[in-house]
DNA sequence: CAAACAAGTCAACATGACTGACGTAAATCA
DNA sequence: TGATTTACGTCAGTCATGTTGACTTGTTTG
């Protein structure tokens, strides 16, 4: 037997409710994460569907076109998918000619991945339609939304993960050290 | 009992930013957003694995521990699934005991949905694991995120599913009507 | 030179999505 | 009442994307 609040009690006894509603929040949080993840992938998806590709030849692409000289290994790091499920994709893309791979110069065993002009209309055209929905949703957010989401997002990161990606963002410093937190233990599986 | 301060106090400084950079904020945005997901779904993971489940059981055994007398139509529009992509999750879940099944009083074609006690603790299990997640990355993420990140998610869903959603979480008026929208539907057929 | 490393590849398999077609029972409409 | 619609279940096949394991080819490094 769950209670629930009707929305007006929900804001009257907002901060002293404690773990009910606390627990009721949280769980709207994660909610709406799947929600606005199922959405947010939405847009492309039928994008992709036309060139014969889908969501997996839009990660790399992506990571790629934003990152060029990207080394196969940093996108196994990036995606956490293994070698081959990339290879699949991978060459899928390069044989469509959507991205190139040149040898490294210091370390020849290096493939270096690279998006084609063709590639990279494609990649812009997808972030394009993922942006238009990011930049509407801020708007509608309100002011402060921006950083205040970045920060709740980074956080959710795995912590092992998130210098790695706090690297590859290129982010403000101010997103990583907002609050002391005390003792985090999390990811020390495997 | 994080507060929920005015967004404007949280930061008001980096939303007003130029179109370059706006852009890299957008970006940003979304490649959290694909981190941050990436991750809160890899918790789950490692517990379903050892029930035999998949993230396809998680959700529906989520939803319909949520929402008790769950429609199996309902189901099908929260997920964006087919109902054959939902008959095989949702068919292990009854055999192996965690759902169960009872005819609509009113209308006796309908199988509305009930987690059993079993059922129940898998849910709650698994939702306190991203739960935990959550809370740590909200408290990191300072005061007001909570608010903000909620709005920004709410927003981020298909305009024509947010009033089902809004219903379905029981979600607090605020986050619908933070800027005034211009065309809202008063359809509650849940 | 041997070992470690970066990457590619082959093969088999699991999961979770899809389409299309069909069945069954109950509600609703003409 | 009889026909149609609705809610749900099911069979059969396909596709996309992930997995593990084993092996090869270059290249760098100890």
């Amino acid at each position: 037997m769950r209670q629930r609040n009707s929305p007006q009690q929900a804001a009257a006894v907002m901060d002293q409710n404690l773990a009910g509603e606390d627990r009721e929040q949280l769980i709207a949080c994660a909610e709406l994460l799947f929600f606005a993840y199922r959405d947010f992938i939405n847009d492309p998806d039928k994008v992709l569907e036309q060139y014969g590709f889908g969501r997996a030849h839009h990660r790399v692409l992506h990571f790629v076109n934003r990152n060029p000289g990207l080394r196969v290994a940093d996108l196994l790091h990036i995606l956490k998918i293994t070698k081959q499920s990339l290879a699949r994709v991978l060459k899928q893309l390069i044989d469509e000619g959507f991205v190139t791979q040149r040898s490294g110069r210091e370390d020849r065993r290096q493939r270096l991945l690279y998006v084609t002009p063709k590639g990279n209309k494609l990649a812009d055209k997808l972030a394009n339609l993922q942006m238009r929905r990011i930049e509407a949703a801020l708007n509608q957010a309100g002011p402060g939304a921006n950083a205040a989401t970045q920060r709740f997002l980074f956080a959710m990161i795995a912590e092992k993960d998130r210098e790695r990606v706090h690297a590859l963002l290129r982010l403000p410093e101010a997103l990583v050290a907002f609050e002391p937190i005390e003792h985090q233990q999390q990811d020390r599986t495997t």
